[in-house]
RNA sequence: GCGGGCGUGGCGGAAUUGGUAGACGCGCGGGAUUUAGGUUCCCGUGACGAAAGUCGUGGGGGUUCGAGUCCCUCCGCCCGCACCA
C-alpha cells in the first residue's frame, strides 16, 4: 500500500502532454467509424473562463470520451465567439486595440481550458474576428441577398445619442441606454434584415421533430414564433370623414365571431392613417409624438395606461351600413403586429375593455358561457375570453365560437368590395425579422458597397473578405468605420466611380449561427463549407449550453442552417439533433455590515448549519452569509477555476462539477462539496494501489471458475458497468457519479476483507480495478491514466474501447423478493429465479410473519410478480 | 394575465417509470489510528419509541393488491413570455 498522496498537478500536466503528442483527440475527416457530433456553445473571450465554462465543457468532455470510447468518430471542437462589444469598451477604457484584447484573452483562456484535460480536436479552433472565418460568412451573406433572403428596410431602432449607435432592446435599461445613460430615442433607420419570417411556419413546425430537445426549450421557441390564425377584414370608411378620402381600413383578428360586439376600432400611432388625420389636426399630432416617446422602455409599456385619440373617422360595420365604429389612435397598437389596426370588442378582450371604460365607450357581451342566463350576462370589469354560445349577434346567435367564426369567414369572404374579398384568411406571426445592422467596429463588416450610380451594389466574391482596418481610433462616439479616413471611400464594383462601403457590421449572433458547421472543415479556404464534409457531421448529436440562448442564438442558428441549405451550403435544416441546456454555478453570498460584498476567498467560515458563522480574514470582523445566487461579478461570490485547479486538480473540479446535481438544475459550489471530491481522487488512487497488489498474483489465464469472493467482486464490477453506462447515456453525470462511489465502496470492503482469497480473486480485482479505471476515466482523466498505466498498460486509457458487460452476471440465480402484506412490507422471501408462482406462494404462506398477520385464517389473495414482489391480501 | 416546471431526511439528491422510499455525497454522532488534527479508516444516521411497532415523499381526496410515481383539488416556490388583436 502506498503512503503517498496522489499528486495532480504534476500528473495532470504530464498527461496533457502526452495526450497532445500523441494527437490522439485529432479528429480526421475520413474515419469511416460511425460519426459522433459533441459541441459545447463556445465562449466569448472575456479573459478569464469561470466555473460555468468548467461545468459545461466537462459535460461536453464526458460524453466526448465516452463515445469515443463507444466506438465512434467524434468531432469535439472548440473555438471563440469573438466579436462583440466589450472588445470595443476595453478599447475606449483601456486605450488597448479590440483585436490585440482579443486574441490576449483566448490565449489566456486557452490556457486554462487546456489545463482542464479537454478532449478537444485543437487543430480545428476558430475564432470568429479571424478575417479566415468571417470571409465565408460575408460570402454568405452575399449569396443569401441573391436567393431574396436578405433585405435591407427602413426600421425603428433604439438609438442612443450619446454613443450615436443603435442598441439592442435588451440594452436599454428603464429608457436609457446601459453605457451612456443617455435617454434612448427610437429612429427610423435603413438596416440589413435577414428573412427568418420566411421560415415562420416551417420553424415552427419542425419543433415537433425535435424530440432530444428540452420541452421547454421549444415552447419558448413556439412561443416567440407567436403562430395565430385569423382573418384580415376590410373595413368600408365613411369618405366624409376620412382625411384625405380613404375608403377602407384593414384589419387583423383571431375572433372574427365578435364582430357584433365591436365598439371601436384602433390604429397604431405610425399607422398611415393617424399619419393623414394628424396633419389636419395638431392635437392629435402631438397624442401621436407622445406615443412614440412612450415607446421605448419595457417598464413604461408594462405601466402604460391605455390611451387613445378620437380621430373623428368612422369605419362602417361589414355586415351593417348604418352602423359605424369611431376610429381612435391607440397607444396599444403595435404597427408591425396583423396591420397594424384592430377593431375592438371590449366584452371579450381585456385590453379592449379597459380601454372602453376609460373612454365610456360601453360593451356588449355576444359569447355567453355554458350555464349562464343571456339576459342576465353582463360583463364589468373583467373580459370574458371562455368558451359559448353567441348572443346578441344577429345571425350568429346561438352558435359556438368555431362556427360563428366560420360563418362570418365564409359571409365576408363571399362579399366583395371592388374585386377583392371583404375579409381573407390570413396566419400571422410574432416573429419579426432579425435586423443584423450594428453601428460598431468590432463585428463582421457587411459586405456592401453604395453607389450614388448603381445604388447598393454587392462586393464581388474576389474582393472577399472585406477586412477590417487596424488603424482605427474609439475616441470620439459612434462607429470608428465611419470616422476612418480611408476605409470607405471605394470604386463601385459596377461603375468605377467613387462610391462608399458600409460601414454598419453584423449582429455577433450571425457569426455563431453557423460556427458549428465551419468546424467539420474550417481550412477550407474556398467555401465556407465542403458540402459533402458538413453533411457527413451535421447535425451536432449532442449540443449543450445554457438554457438563456434557449431562444436567440438556437433560432437563428436553425434560420440560418435553413439558408445554408437554401443557397447549396449545406444540406440539411436541423443544426442540433440534441441540445442540453445545464443549470448554473451559484454560492453563497457574503456582505459585510456596510453591505458591500466580499468574496469566499476572504472570509473564514467556522461552525456547520445553523451555527455557520462568517469572518473576515484581514480584520475578523463578522461577515453576513447571504442567499446562494448565481456566481457574478457584482454580487462577488465567484471562485476562480485556476484556483481551484492548482489546489486540487482539474479532476477535483470536473468531478464536482459533476456530482451531486443533476446537470439541468443549479449546483451550489461549496468548499466541502470540492473536499469531498478530493478525498475520492485520494481514496481512488489507494483503492487501486491495493488492489493491484492483489492483482500481482493473478494468473494470465482467465479462470475457469470464480469462487464466491470473485464472483462478488465482478458482479459489482460489471452492474457498475452496465449502470453508469446507461447513466452517461442519458446525461445523469450525478447518478453515474453516485455508482462509481458504490462501485468503490464495494472494492473497498472486499480488499479489506482479509480471509484467504485464490488467484480466481487476483484475475477478478484486476479486472474490477480495469473497469473502475475505465469507469471514471470520461470524468477524471488524468488520475485514470496515472492509474491506467500502474496497472502496468502502454496503452492510453483514453484511447481504450469501453469494457464490455458480461449479461450473466447481472442475472442472480436466486433472489431476494419483498414480502408485503396489504402493501406494506413485512419480510423477504429467496427463491430460484426461475421458481413457479405456486411454489413462491407456499414458501411466503409458510413464513412467520405471514402466518401471525394472517392469525390462522387464509389470505384473500396473494400476488406474485415475478421477479419483483409478493403481496399478501389478508 | 398567459405558458411551463418543481415540491422526497439537517442539506444536494436517488428510486429500473405503478412494485422493498431515502442509493450516493455533504453534514452530524460514535469508535480506531495519531504528539496533534479541519488527516485517514471503520460503524451509525428519516421521525417517534426501551422494544415490538407506528408514522412518513407540500395539504386533502380518489383509483389500485400496491402510489413519490396515475387522477381530482388546494397550498407554496421557481422560470419563461407579456399590450401580438
Amino acid at each position: 500500500m502506498r503512503s503517498e498522496r496522489y499528486n495532480a498537478r504534476a500528473a495532470e500536466t504530464r498527461w496533457q502532454n502526452i495526450w497532445d503528442q500523441r494527437e490522439i483527440f485529432k479528429t480526421r475527416n475520413d474515419d469511416p467509424r460511425p460519426k459522433y457530433y459533441v459541441l459545447e456553445m463556445f465562449p466569448y473571450p472575456s479573459g478569464r473562463i469561470h466555473m460555468g465554462h468548467v461545468r459545461n465543457y466537462t459535460m461536453g468532455d464526458v460524453v466526448a470520451r465516452y463515445k469515443r470510447a463507444m466506438g465512434f468518430s467524434v468531432l469535439h471542437p472548440m473555438g471563440w465567439d469573438a466579436f462583440g462589444m466589450p472588445a470595443e469598451n476595453a478599447a475606449m477604457e483601456r486605450k488597448v486595440h479590440p483585436k490585440e484584447w482579443t486574441y490576449e484573452n483566448i490565449n489566456a483562456m486557452k490556457k486554462q481550458l487546456q489545463s482542464m484535460g479537454l478532449s478537444l480536436d485543437w487543430a480545428r479552433e476558430i475564432a470568429t474576428c479571424d478575417p479566415a472565418y468571417y470571409k465565408h460568412q460575408q460570402k454568405m451573406f452575399l449569396d443569401f441577398l441573391e436567393a431574396g433572403l436578405v433585405e435591407r428596410k427602413q426600421s425603428k431602432v433604439n438609438w442612443d445619442p450619446v454613443d450615436q449607435t443603435v442598441l439592442a432592446n435588451e440594452q436599454v435599461i428603464d429608457g436609457r441606454g446601459w453605457r451612456s445613460g443617455a435617454l434612448v430615442e427610437q429612429r427610423e433607420l435603413t438596416q440589413w434584415f435577414f428573412k427568418i419570417s420566411d421560415y415562420s411556419e416551417d420553424l415552427l413546425n419542425a419543433l415537433d421533430k425535435l424530440d432530444r430537445w428540452p420541452e421547454k426549450v421549444r415552447l419558448m421557441q413556439k412561443n416567440w414564433i407567436g403562430r395565430s390564425e385569423g382573418l384580415l377584414v376590410r373595413f368600408a370608411l365613411d369618405t366624409k370623414t376620412s382625411p384625405n378620402g380613404e375608403d377602407e381600413l384593414e384589419i387583423f383578428t383571431t375572433r372574427p365571431d365578435t364582430l357584433f360586439g365591436a365598439k371601436f376600432m384602433a390604429i397604431a400611432p405610425d399607422h398611415p392613417l393617424a399619419a393623414a388625420a394628424a396633419a389636419k389636426n395638431p392635437e392629435l399630432a402631438e397624442f401621436i409624438a407622445e406615443c412614440k416617446r412612450m415607446g421605448t422602455s419595457q417598464a413604461l409599456l408594462e405601466t402604460a395606461e391605455k390611451k387613445g385619440f378620437d380621430t373623428g373617422i368612422k369605419a362602417i360595420h361589414p355586415f351593417d351600413p348604418a352602423w359605424k365604429l369611431p376610429v381612435y389612435v391607440a397607444n396599444f397598437i403595435l404597427m408591425d403586429y396583423g396591420t397594424g389596426a384592430i377593431f375592438g370588442c371590449p366584452a371579450h378582450d381585456q385590453r379592449d375593455l379597459d380601454f372602453v371604460n376609460a373612454y365610456g365607450l360601453g360593451n356588449t357581451p355576444v359569447v355567453c358561457p355554458p350555464a349562464v342566463d343571456p339576459k342576465s350576462f353582463v360583463i364589468t370589469d373583467t373580459a370574458y375570453d371562455g368558451d359559448g354560445r353567441m348572443i346578441n349577434s344577429r345571425f350568429l346567435d346561438g352558435m359556438t365560437i368555431e362556427q360563428a367564426k366560420e360563418e362570418v369567414a365564409k359571409r365576408l369572404e363571399n362579399t366583395k368590395k371592388g374585386n377583392r374579398p371583404v375579409a381573407q384568411r390570413e396566419v400571422n406571426f410574432r416573429l419579426r425579422d432579425w435586423g443584423i445592422s450594428r453601428q460598431r467596429y468590432w463585428g463582421c463588416p457587411i459586405p456592401i458597397i453604395h453607389c450614388e450610380t448603381c445604388g447598393v451594389v454587392p462586393v464581388p466574391a474576389k474582393d472577399l473578405p472585406v477586412q477590417l482596418p487596424d488603424d482605427v481610433t474609439f475616441d470620439r462616439p459612434g462607429n470608428p468605420l465611419d470616422h476612418h479616413p480611408t476605409w470607405k471611400n471605394v470604386a463601385c464594383p459596377k461603375c468605377g466611380k467613387p462610391a462608399r462601403r458600409e460601414t454598419d457590421t453584423m449582429d455577433t449572433f450571425v457569426d455563431s449561427s453557423w460556427y458549428f458547421a465551419r468546424f467539420a472543415d474550417p481550412w477550407l479556404t474556398t467555401a465556407p463549407t465542403d458540402r459533402k464534409v458538413v453533411d457527413d457531421w451535421l447535425p451536432v448529436d449532442q449540443y449543450i449550453g445554457g438554457i438563456e440562448h434557449a431562444i436567440l442564438h438556437l433560432l437563428y442558428s436553425r434560420f440560418f442552417t435553413r439558408a445554408m441549405k437554401a443557397t447549396g451550403h449545406a444540406g440539411l435544416d436541423e443544426p442540433f439533433g440534441g441540445l442540453f441546456t445545464q443549470g448554473m454555478v451559484v454560492h453563497e453570498t457574503y456582505q459585510k455590515k456596510d453591505g458591500s460584498w466580499v468574496t469566499p476567498a476572504e472570509i473564514r467560515i467556522e461552525g456547520a448549519d445553523d451555527s455557520r458563522r462568517a469572518t473576515l480574514l484581514a480584520t475578523g470582523e463578522p461577515i453576513e452569509i447571504g442567499a446562494i445566487e448565481k456566481m457574478s461579478k457584482s454580487k462577488r461570490n465567484t471562485v476562480d477555476p485556476d484556483e481551484i485547479m492548482t489546489t486540487y486538480g482539474a479532476d477535483v473540479a470536473r468531478w464536482f462539477m459533476l456530482s451531486d446535481s443533476p446537470p439541468e438544475r443549479d449546483v451550489e459550489w461549496t468548499e466541502r462539496g470540492v473536499q469531498g471530491a478530493w478525498r475520492f481522487t485520494n481514496r481512488l488512487w489507494h483503492l487501486i494501489g491495493e488492489a493491484i497488489e492483489v492483482a500481482k498474483s493473478a494468473p494470465a489465464e482467465r479462470p475457469a471458475s470464480f469462487g464466491e469472493p470473485a464472483l462478488l467482486v465482478r458482479k459489482a464490477a460489471h452492474g457498475a458497468l452496465a449502470k453508469v453506462s446507461d447513466a452517461i447515456e442519458k446525461l445523469h453525470f450525478n447518478v453515474c457519479v453516485a455508482h462509481i462511489y458504490e462501485f468503490a465502496n464495494a472494492l473497498g470492503a472486499s480488499l479489506s476483507d482479509k480471509t484467504a482469497k485464490g488467484p480466481d480473486f487476483a484475475w477478478a480485482m484486476r479486472e474490477a480495478a480495469e473497469i473502475l479505471v475505465q469507469l471514471f476515466h470520461p470524468m477524471m482523466p488524468h488520475l485514470a491514466e496515472e492509474c491506467w498505466a500502474e496497472l502496468s498498460h502502454n496503452t492510453l486509457v483514453a484511447s481504450q474501447p469501453w469494457p464490455k458487460v458480461e449479461p450473466e452476471l447481472l442475472v442472480e440465480q436466486t433472489i431476494t423478493l419483498p414480502v408485503q402484506i396489504n402493501g406494506k412490507k413485512r419480510a423477504d422471501v429467496t427463491v430460484a429465479r426461475d421458481a413457479k408462482n405456486e411454489d413462491i406462494e407456499a414458501a411466503v404462506l409458510a413464513l412467520d410473519a405471514v402466518q401471525r398477520a394472517l392469525e390462522g385464517k387464509r389470505p384473500k389473495k396473494v400476488i406474485v410478480v415475478p421477479q419483483r414482489i409478493v403481496n399478501v391480501v389478508a
